[in-house]
DNA sequence: TAGTCTGGGCTTTTT
DNA sequence: GCCCAGACTA
């Protein structure tokens, strides 16, 4: 089968492009998991590469693993593999990391069996150092010093970099010393530790670097405008000089900016490689041209970016249909009765349907009006599989079993199910461990092998019991562990540390908890060839979308960053409304408002067919009913594309001006942009003036030029008399 | 030590 | 309005 078999034009020209630096800039739904698993296979079959000399980097576990099985198909069709060939290394950045970590664990401040440490395992660290420095938690909020620690580990900078000045930079700096040793102490690797790690030892050591350079000679990487600066820069180490490294992204849709990412990478990539290939991939299959005129209009507001014509060839399709509720309540009724309407008409199946909202929060009154009309749903994210309260206290068990210094495992496990150690024991079993210079959890394997050191008389009579106790069982576990596949080991966990009646108590909850672990114990029977250690760190990088079930034929529901990588026939974007989308965090940050832009553009690029956006007059803030505003958003959908009760001012607004604009100049429909940003104009009766932006409407375009005298204008171009000036 | 009460705060969350 | 953390009480 030919390789390049069923590629447009845009995408052939990419997968062959000589090797050395490319970049693809791939607008949404135009195939680039396509190009970037053809290029691979490309590279293997046309020019031998061989598959282990490949790197191929996701960021979520889910986009790995489809990637794997289209590369897996295509080198299987070339012929040359069977299931015991090489392969490539193909996963996520934390996963590619941390395998690099353990092989070369003998260069890092913690053993080849560290664990590593989520979100809230690193929020606890942070409390326990705010705590140890005498801060108060309520001065000084765990959450943002730990943000801020984040934040300087993904810009590479350590604790002696770390800047002071401000009173929450000293305090900062001060804790990320502290957290720094506690992460050691508990033979611990945060997720930032993954990526900063290999970047460190990298630099530090060239043979390293160089050894790693021959082995990984290609480089790919999906969905580039999400790397931070450790990603990038670790890229940029891999590569060397004159790589051979494949990226595609799309700078419009890069939303996880407060996570670090920075899609000016894209540019970066631009003057650190002048030989840069770059191609564009304009060509849509996903969505009607509607859809895609609509989400350009909203995208093309954003100056200073390389602009794309998306097109497709399914024709133009449905008009976007706007909706305005009374509330969220009404809101909820309103997408649960559309979408029964679509159903009952033959129009969809309910699977079809995406309802997508700002925040989680938002999905609470869709969920009690799927309920009210006894329909099923799916919900994605919202809370967390691996972040249940149940599945973490049972991970505790496993991780204290597989490395017992693990002290904030120890902590969560130690009184969980409750058998009365309380803050005073384990404050006082701390304590003991840290004079006795042993971690808590080998201080009660002493304790339990009856070889107590000095510091254990320390420990209150009252306490020393149930420490034994603790410390026997879980000597017990640690030895069985060995010899038992994993979901045996959980029952023996479930069974001696009490789990069963203590999260099952009879009632619905109970229930769902008890169900939950069952859950996990089933994800650990279908891995019980693979070891404790890989099962925890599988288990430490999954993430919301990986638990996402296409079996259920009902609507997802869903936030707008959880829907980045999917597609559904009819899309609902709810919650149009200043505040909300944008959300009100964002409204003083240009740069902020800018990712709110590109999220809804997201949303609309989710569809096939069908958009439905929705906003309620008044929304509960904080506890109070307030009357909203509509998104600056709406305004920016052009009019004659959306269908629907117009009481959006903006909207209505535009309406009117589209009305206008059609009855008295049919204007021809521009191919492209006339006008480009800074370009110099003359108007006949405001003079010269320079542009400072412009927008395409499907119709016509709408540029904003700023006068030298007469200020800032928004003209249409078909009416207004521009004249162009050099 | 364990269960109940009160108050603050509240985006998004690929790994 | 809801959830979590820490304080408070039995």
């Amino acid at each position: 089968m030919d390789l390049l078999h069923g590629l447009n034009p845009q995408q052939r020209a990419a997968v062959t492009a000589p090797t050395g630096p490319v970049l693809v800039l791939a607008g949404p739904g135009s195939g680039k998991t396509r190009v970037l698993t053809h290029r691979l296979a490309y590279l293997v079959r046309e020019l031998g590469a061989s598959p282990e000399s490949v790197v191929a980097l996701t960021f979520t576990n889910k986009a790995a693993r489809e990637m794997g099985g289209r590369v897996q198909a295509l080198l299987r069709a070339g012929g040359s593999s069977d299931s015991s060939a090489p392969r490539p290394s193909l996963g996520t950045f934390h996963a590619f990391a941390a395998r690099l970590l353990r092989r070369e664990a003998g260069r890092l401040p913690v053993s080849r069996e560290f664990v590593i440490f989520d979100e809230s395992d690193q929020q606890e660290l942070v409390r326990q150092a705010l705590k140890e420095l005498n801060l108060d938690p309520k001065q000084v909020q765990p959450g943002a010093v730990h943000a801020a620690i984040s934040q300087a580990k993904n810009e590479l900078q350590g604790p002696e970099q770390y800047p002071r000045g401000t009173y929450f930079a000293e305090i900062t700096q001060r804790v990320y010393v502290r957290y720094e040793e506690l992460l050691q102490l508990n033979n611990a690797l945060d997720f930032d530790d993954l990526l900063l790690l290999p970047v460190r030892l990298f630099r530090q050591e060239p043979e390293l670097l160089q050894s790693y350079r021959r082995r990984y000679p290609h480089l790919l990487v999906d969905e580039f405008q999400d790397t931070n600066t450790a990603q990038y820069t670790l890229l940029r180490l891999l590569g060397g000089e004159d790589p051979d490294l494949f990226v595609v992204g799309d700078p419009d849709q890069s939303i996880y900016r407060w996570r670090g990412a920075d899609y000016r990478n894209v540019l970066r990539l631009q003057q650190d490689y002048p030989r840069l290939q770059t191609f564009l991939l304009e060509q849509n299959y996903r969505s009607t041209q509607t859809i895609l005129d609509a989400a350009m209009a909203v995208i093309d507001r954003h100056p200073d970016r390389t602009r794309k014509r998306l097109f497709t060839e399914r024709g133009r399709g449905q008009a976007l249909l706007f909706h305005e509720a009374y509330d969220p309540a009404d809101e909820a009724a309103f997408v649960v009765d559309t979408i029964a309407g679509l159903v009952a008409a033959g129009e969809v199946e309910p699977g079809d349907c995406a309802v997508m909202y700002r925040t989680n929060a938002q999905s609470r009154a869709l969920e009690e009006a799927f309920l009210k009309a006894s329909l099923p749903y799916r919900l994605v994210g919202a809370q967390r599989f691996y972040g249940r309260r149940e599945i973490r206290d049972l991970l505790a068990y496993l991780r204290l079993i597989h490395n017992p210094s693990d002290q904030v495992s120890l902590l969560r496990a130690l009184n969980t199910p409750p058998r009365g150690i309380g803050d005073k024991s384990a404050a006082a079993l701390l304590a003991a461990a840290a004079s006795a210079g042993l971690s808590p959890g080998e201080l009660l394997l002493a304790l339990a092998r009856g070889d107590p050191p000095a510091a254990a008389s320390s420990l209150p009579p009252r306490a020393r019991p149930a420490l034994e106790a603790f410390g026997a069982m879980l000597a017990g576990l640690i030895a069985t562990a060995g010899d038992l596949p994993l979901d045996r080991l959980i029952d023996q966990v479930i069974l001696e540390a009490g789990f069963r009646p203590f999260l099952d108590d009879g009632t619905e909850e109970g229930a769902d908890r008890w169900a939950n672990v069952l859950e996990l114990r089933g994800v650990a029977a279908e891995s019980s060839a693979v070891g404790l250690v890989e099962f925890l760190e599988q288990v430490a990088l999954v993430s919301d979308q990986d638990t996402l079930t296409e079996s259920v034929n009902a609507p997802t529901l869903l936030t707008l960053h959880a829907a980045k990588g999917l597609e559904f026939p009819v899309v609902f974007i709810l919650g149009l409304d200043e505040g909300e989308l944008p959300h009100h965090r964002s409204l003083e940050d240009p740069e902020a408002m800018a990712e709110e832009r590109r999220l809804f553009y997201v949303g609309l690029t989710r569809a096939e067919n069908r958009v439905i956006v929705v906003r309620a007059f008044r929304r509960r803030v904080g506890g109070v009913f307030t009357a909203s505003d509509p998104s600056r958003f709406l305004d920016d959908l052009p009019a004659d594309l959306v269908e629907g009760d117009l009481l959006g001012m903006g909207l209505r607004a535009q309406a009117s001006y589209a009305r206008q604009t059609r009855w008295e100049s049919p204007a021809p429909r521009p191919i492209g942009p006339r006008y480009a940003m800074g370009m110099r104009v003359r108007h006949p009766s405001f003079g010269e003036g320079v542009v400072m932006e412009t927008m395409l409407h499907s119709d016509d375009e709408e540029v904003t030029v700023e006068f030298e005298r007469g200020g800032v204008k928004r003209l249409s171009a078909s009416v207004a008399p521009l004249e162009i000036l050099e």
